[in-house]
DNA sequence: ATCCCTTTTTGACTTTAGTCAATGGATTTG
DNA sequence: CAAATCCATTGACTAAAGTCAAAAAGGGAT
């Protein structure tokens, strides 16, 4: 199990000893996703955090045979963290790997009860969810305010590791424009 | 002070007994604001939270002479319980009363003190977050995925009373739309 | 390399929202 | 009461994104 990736994104925010990160990584246990295989499906296992140890997914939500992404999750993200209580409200809502993926996951619960014993991890997870607050207005100021080729292009500027493992139409279903309006700003940009 | 209609917000949340509620009551303060006068300009004084114990606020970003409304805050709700994390990195956030407004106010260090002290209160401030991210989320979807005729129909399902109170303009900034768009919506529909 | 399948691009056309300017209503102010 | 102001509506036109269909470009697999 590789490990270091996940120590590296926790000590971004918090300070972890070795010995404290040894019994904290225990408690993870690793999972493969195959291309197109789904973590979370029509809300369900969104009682589990995970993190991306590598590939990229995508969160959508589908209705009326239209699809539309309302983030992706790269290598080094968490998962779940402060999406899971409105995931499970959410019966339609699916994470799906677009490419083969790794990711090191653990019970909400254990988390819940870890957090209850290290003063150290409830910070993490307080910062988190602010972070995930302040993202997700972020996100919906521009979706507001900017124009889909102003979008198109804060995204080029901004996750640029996005545009380029993602297929051009998951872009666009982000973005919230027709594949074919994509192609066209691209060329005029 | 009137205080039955924060006691009674509350109360639908976490159970609080007529003294603990005393002790909490005192702490607050009243604050009138006149018509078009702000509560929070240019990012300051958002390390308060706030209670709108009656009248409608709107929330806001000015960019390039044009105002984009994120909410509306009308009677019986609060403001900045999770709101403040992100106002304080946001120099061009406001929030102005869009008519007389009287507001219940504390300090954010006070309430963040009460809460090391009471369970309950504890509880209320991360239902509230809680609430607001899952609100929020519900909000970027529906931006993403309706169009501004099938977003006005939702607020006019949903919120009735900011439709009545508020101008045809405000609407039309919230819904991200023009306010000629908004007119000939209303006709058609 | 060829074939197959998926994704992207392009073209012609339709639909929808934006823009600008004018009108009409309502409310306030002198 | 009239004038002024503010807001909502309407009309004519422009700009932008959506739709549908077809062609072109990639990407694997054999």
């Amino acid at each position: 199990m590789q490990l270091d990736l996940i120590k590296k994104e926790l000590r971004k925010v918090i300070s972890l000893d070795d010995e404290m990160f040894q019994d904290f990584s225990k408690l993870f246990r690793t999972i493969r996703l195959e291309k197109g295989e789904f973590w979370i499906k029509d809300g369900r296992r969104s009682n589990y955090i995970g993190f991306v140890n590598g590939g990229i997914l995508r969160q959508y939500v589908q209705q009326e045979g239209e699809e539309f992404i309302q983030n992706f999750y790269v290598t080094g993200d968490f998962m779940g963290l402060s999406a899971s209580p409105a995931a499970e409200r959410n019966k339609t809502l699916r994470i799906q790997a677009i490419e083969v993926c790794e990711l090191l996951v653990m019970p909400y619960e254990r988390l819940q009860c870890l957090i209850g014993f290290s003063r150290n991890l409830e910070q993490f997870s307080s910062h988190w969810q602010a972070q995930k607050y302040t993202e997700l207005d972020q996100m919906y100021f521009r979706l507001l305010a900017y124009t889909p080729e102003q979008r198109y292009k804060w995204l080029l500027a901004h996750k640029p590791e996005i545009i380029n493992q993602v297929p051009q139409y998951y872009i666009a279903q982000y973005l919230g424009i027709k594949p074919e309006t994509l192609s066209r700003i691209k060329k005029r940009a």
